[in-house]
RNA sequence: GGUGGCGUGUCCGAGUGGCCUAAGGAGCACGCCUCGAAAGCGUGUGAGGGUUAACGCCCUCCGCGGGUUCAAAUCCCGCCGCCACCGCCA
């Protein structure tokens, strides 16, 4: 089996478990490796973006020299299949014909056939696990480097001149939109509860980003949050980031379900294994769900409050594209998503990841930051990514070819649009006024049943 | 959760151990016919992999995974899904 998820790690594979590759009916590595045989050089100075070269070196020599095994066995097989087709059909055109019945294959020579087979589904084994530990190949305009070699390429509006800052943390609890010491009592630390009027403005705020995602023309989902592990291999979150996602026990859940850290995965997950019509791409998609993540709760001063939580809401936009149109639908999500941002009248920058910043599945990755007054920094409140066709070979979407009969891998995209966990605190501080009270953003004031935000209510 | 039935190609559907290298029909594509169309006729029509410069040749796939057999869509075991009834339940 290829791509156990969590190899290693605690994660065992269920009886009708994760599907593994092998298991897909597309044979295909997470890259292709087509490329790894026809342009090495180009495959490896790209992962060296990413990835220390010396590792890139041997995880390529290994890779090449499992595919080569890989490919001899096959042939090796093949020709002993077909070998033993022929005589199982002389031997039936024998018996109508009334002759001679005898056994044609001996003990010994299913016993070796049934050697090479399990030495195949090892190597393809090895093979798979090498290819899935490989993270996708940066695109040309990503620098290397980490968080410090991000470049901000765009700035929208001021930050707000004010006086006497008040954090989002001091100002949600005046105003009772927030109780966090009741989120801990309930669910531990890490947990909080909107309450009243603050409830009203998260929900104001998910159900706008809905109302905008629709009239854009994407689809609205509503999916499971609980998946299975093949969705959780798909996205690219499994193996290596299997502990960052909370599983259910195999007491409860046989196949070990997890809470799905952001709904790309589920979108994602929904078309595995499917060959999209190439007339309905792109197919844009969004979800709103909750986001389950075990990342520890920082006690850094600017991971207070709603920040950085175990459980966060959030609405992602997707698209399945062909690979010509991915630029453009990247450009696309970027510009929405934005227009969410500059629709509530928040400052923010949008910025470039260097490679080793950007999540491990994706080509490039935009990160839209907004301005948090109280700590003087610019915090992510989106990520818009294209994936290339990295998740689209894990999860063996395909599209045929127009004209011709080739199916291809499509190309997928997605983008938080957007974490309201996020935005919730930079509305509360960007918008604070010198009396304590908040101004609620125009666009949301009907939803949320005041345009102002008051100690007293 | 329990019991029973079912799962075949794009769809319907035949097939209970061997010319199944999956019948037949529908749909779709192309061609013939036609002024044009319908009807009719003919041809073609899935996915993945190996090999090849290419044409092609070969292997695998009848829900998924094992097993029995010289030989499995067909027999056996496990699982998944769907349907029906029962139980439980927002």
């Amino acid at each position: 089996m290829i791509g156990r998820a969590g190899d290693g790690r605690g994660a065992t594979v269920a009886s009708g478990g994760p599907r593994t590759l092998s298991g897909r009916s597309v044979q295909a590595g997470m890259l292709d490796m087509e490329l790894i045989r026809k342009d090495r050089e180009a495959v490896a100075t790209a992962l060296a973006k990413r990835m220390d070269p010396a590792e890139v070196g041997h995880a390529l020599d290994e890779i090449q020299r499992l595919d080569q095994e890989r490919r001899a066995l096959i042939t090796e097989i093949d020709a002993e299949r077909q070998r033993r087709k022929a005589e199982a059909r002389a031997y039936a055109a024998a018996k109508r014909a009334g002759t001679a019945p005898e056994v044609s294959a001996s003990e010994a020579e299913r016993k070796q056939l049934a050697e090479l087979e399990s030495q195949l589904d090892e190597v393809q084994a090895r093979l798979g696990d090498r290819m899935s530990e490989l993270p996708n190949l940066p695109s040309e305009d990503v620098v290397a480097g980490g968080k410090e070699a991000n470049r901000v390429v765009k700035t929208f509006g001021q930050p707000p001149v004010i006086e006497k800052v008040r954090d989002h943390v001091e100002l949600s609890r005046s105003l009772g939109l927030v109780d966090y010491d009741r989120g801990v009592k309930l669910g531990g630390s890490g947990f909080w509860i909107y309450t009243g009027i603050g409830a009203r403005l998260e929900w104001a705020l998910i159900n706008w980003f809905i109302d905008r995602h629709v009239a854009a023309g994407y689809e609205f989902l509503l999916p499971p949050h609980l998946l299975l592990d093949t969705a959780g291999f798909a996205a690219g979150q499994f193996p290596k980031f299997y502990d960052d996602v909370y599983h259910l026990d195999r007491e409860s859940a046989p196949r070990g379900q997890f809470l799905l850290p952001t709904s790309e995965t589920a979108i994602l997950g929904a078309y595995q294994d499917e060959i999209l019509e190439t007339g309905k791409l792109p197919l844009k998609a969004f979800a709103y769900t909750p986001c389950y993540r075990r990342e520890s709760a920082g006690s850094h001063s600017d991971e207070r409050g709603t920040v950085r939580g175990h459980q966060f809401n959030k609405v992602e936009i997707f698209q399945f594209t062909l690979p010509e149109q991915a630029d453009a639908a990247l450009e696309e999500m970027l510009a929405h998503a934005e227009s969410l941002v500059e629709g509530l009248g928040l400052h923010y920058q949008r910025s470039l990841l260097a490679a080793g910043d950007s999540s491990a599945s994706m080509k490039k990755t935009l990160d839209i930051e907004v301005w948090m007054p109280s700590t003087g920094k610019y915090k992510e409140v989106s990520s818009v990514s294209w994936a290339g066709d990295y998740q689209a070979r894990r999860a063996a979407i395909r599209y045929r070819e127009p004209g011709g009969k080739q199916t291809r891998f499509v190309h997928t995209l997605n983008g938080s649009a957007l974490a309201t966990s996020r935005l919730f605190p930079a509305i509360l501080e960007q918008f604070q006024q010198p009396d304590g009270s908040v101004l609620v953003p125009e666009v949301l004031r009907d939803r949320v049943g005041t345009d102002r935000l008051t100690p007293g209510r």
